[in-house]
DNA sequence: GCCGTTTTCGGCCCGACTGTTTTCAGTCG
């Protein structure tokens, strides 16, 4: 079992302990392992098989007995009693927005409801109004929930998130008494994807703007309106919450609305080892004063913490960290020198050469590697080995042009196919500056199958770079099913790049992988893949990526300087 | 169920908003 599939066990089985009502601090255990197997980064089976589960925080004797059972049987008799005891179909109903484990358990026990359309049928009928705490109001949210959870969609990428955040923060700041508006939540921590829209605001009398905000004509639906807090639905199924706080409460607001969750939990669990409770609206000291602070460095500091880059906030660490002034210095977009994976009009890019190398100068890169797609039937309009001869020549002509503002390389992007074998002969990819290794094609392939294909291609010496390794697309299409922990031990031994693929329907590999692979000394490379030079623009969400791993500059080899990364590449047996 | 610079037992984050209630439970983030 892979991770995510045994921390969506997990999730169900806190889920049906909460409809059970079981003792929350124990749900919370079992929420918190599903949270922490999703972004482990190694396998399960491996920490398995080496007695380590236990070392893992917040996984104890009882836990890893379960992840034991689930790894070696591919069941869990815990679960299975679980579900004797709460049907399974319970769990739909909690999608719906408003419905938490208590109605549940409440639809369930009075009316015998089961699932979606059994709660559907029920609120048509009136019946759920003369219920114990249940009135016509809630009745008529909970139809609304059914219908906006039939028309909503999932999460969205970062990309659109990050649009419609410019575009909410610019309306905000245009609206009288606003100080400030920034972007929280998700988008603020650059998560792959990102659900609900959160931002913040410093504001002395928010009662107005939040009127404004709930009265705005993109607004379907109002699912909350108060002083400090208001939430919406758009009309496209996004939901926005908008919080306020007065400016000089700014710091501790912001960090309550960035998250994460985790994060927040085990910050305010130190402030009342301290003495203190935090909240959104400041620290409250012992004798009851409430201490504002306008920006999160003051809140982080008088808990004796650093500040911690919003990337890092998902209690992995990152506390203790701070608190012993051991947080890592994040790569950031000006570390980037080059870019190692791009396409031009010699496969499927939609510009020449010149234009990329031009872009990618104006972005003040060193070095651009040009790595047009080989022919593999899948992709369209691919070279062919004959072929890299002349593109070769084009190349050196448009570096005379440009002399040394830039260096370019003749790589390829080469398929892996479906087979195993690498597109190009080895003869071919000796002659390349570098050479980029990808699947493109059956990702589905049962796991031992599409593995041996991507360590087939680490393991050939010509090839430097691993880029989007499992293939995904964001925001929903899985990748292909890897053994991880061989791809990273193969990744090590042959000190190949791996790739964060920075465009938002990749981001692959993603936090997780590449921060366990960087612990293993494996090289990392941050490529935009750009088909043409906006394309190039997109290097910010790998660098999110990165930082979300933990990543200093020096483990990602495009922020090196140009003779130290042509060093990496020769010791590789590449011509550059 | 997990965990330990007070603890191997007794804790475990905090507040806004809503709808049902005459003081609070449920949901959410």
């Amino acid at each position: 079992m892979t991770n995510n599939e045994l921390a969506d066990v997990f999730e169900r089985i806190a889920n049906l302990m909460k409809i059970k009502d079981e003792l929350v601090f124990k749900v919370r255990a079992y929420e918190r392992t599903a949270e922490t197997l999703r972004s482990l980064g190694e396998e399960a089976s491996a920490l398995a098989a080496r007695g380590a589960l236990t070392s893992v925080p917040g996984i104890g004797k009882a836990i890893s007995e379960k992840i034991e059972e689930l790894l070696s049987t591919g069941k869990l008799g815990f679960l299975q009693r679980l579900e004797e005891e709460v049907p399974p179909s319970l769990l739909e109903m909690l999608k719906v927005p408003g419905v938490g484990p208590k109605k549940v358990a409440l639809f369930w026990k009075e009316l015998g409801l089961l699932n979606l359309a059994d709660l559907q049928q029920a609120a048509a009928e009136g019946k759920l109004r003369s219920l114990p705490g249940m009135g016509e109001k809630s009745e008529a949210a909970i139809l609304a929930g059914l219908a906006s959870l039939a028309q909503r969609s999932g999460r969205m990428t970062l990309l659109r998130a990050s649009e419609e955040g410019a575009r909410w923060l610019a309306w905000l700041r245009k609206q009288p008494g606003v100080e400030r508006a920034e972007p929280a939540g998700s988008l603020r921590r650059w998560k792959e994807t990102v659900g609900d829209l959160d931002l913040v605001v410093a504001h002395r009398e928010p009662a107005a703007l939040m009127q404004a905000f709930t009265a705005h004509p993109d607004v379907a639906r109002v699912l909350g309106q108060g002083e400090n807090k208001s939430s919406v639905e758009l009309k496209d199924g996004l939901r926005i919450q908008l919080w306020a706080q007065p400016p000089e409460s700014f710091g501790a607001l912001w960090i309550y609305a960035t998250g994460s969750k985790d994060h927040n939990v085990r910050v305010r669990e130190l402030a009342q080892r301290k003495g203190l409770s935090l909240s959104e609206r400041g620290l409250l000291d012992a004798q009851g004063n409430l201490l504002r602070m306008p920006e999160e460095e003051q809140i982080y500091a008088a808990l004796g913490l650093d500040w911690i880059p919003p990337e890092l906030r998902e209690d992995r660490g990152e506390v203790e960290a701070a608190a012993k002034h051991a947080l890592p210095r994040l790569v950031s977009l000006g570390d980037i020198r080059m870019e190692l994976h791009s396409h031009s009009t010699w496969s499927d890019g939609a510009v020449t050469i010149e234009e990329m190398a031009r872009a990618a100068i104006a972005r003040g890169y060193k070095v651009l590697a040009v790595t047009d797609h080989s022919h593999y039937m899948g992709i369209v309009n691919g070279m062919r080995p004959e072929d890299l001869p002349r593109q070769r020549a084009e190349i050196e002509e448009v570096q005379r042009k440009l002399g040394g503002q830039i260096l370019l390389l003749q790589g390829a992007e080469v398929d892996i196919r479906s087979d195993g074998a690498l597109d190009y002969p080895d003869e071919a990819l000796a002659a390349l500056d570098v050479v980029i290794a990808s699947l493109h094609m059956s990702l589905h392939q049962p796991r031992e199958q599409v593995t041996a294909r991507l360590l087939n291609a680490i393991r050939n010496p010509h090839v430097d770079i691993i880029a989007h390794p499992t293939g995904r697309l964001l925001p929903d299409r899985a990748g292909a099913d890897l053994d991880w922990s061989a791809v990273f031990a193969a990744l090590a031994e042959h000190g190949t790049a791996l790739e964060i693929n920075a465009s938002p329907m990749r981001l692959d590999a993603d936090d997780a992988h590449t921060r366990h692979a960087a612990g293993l000394g494996i090289p990392i490379t941050i490529n935009t893949d750009a088909h043409a030079p906006r394309g190039m623009d997109e290097m910010i969400y790998g660098v999110s990526v990165a930082r979300r791993a933990g990543l200093s500059a020096e483990c990602v080899i495009n922020t090196w300087e140009v003779e130290k990364l042509t060093g990496w590449l020769k010791k590789r047996g590449s011509r550059a």
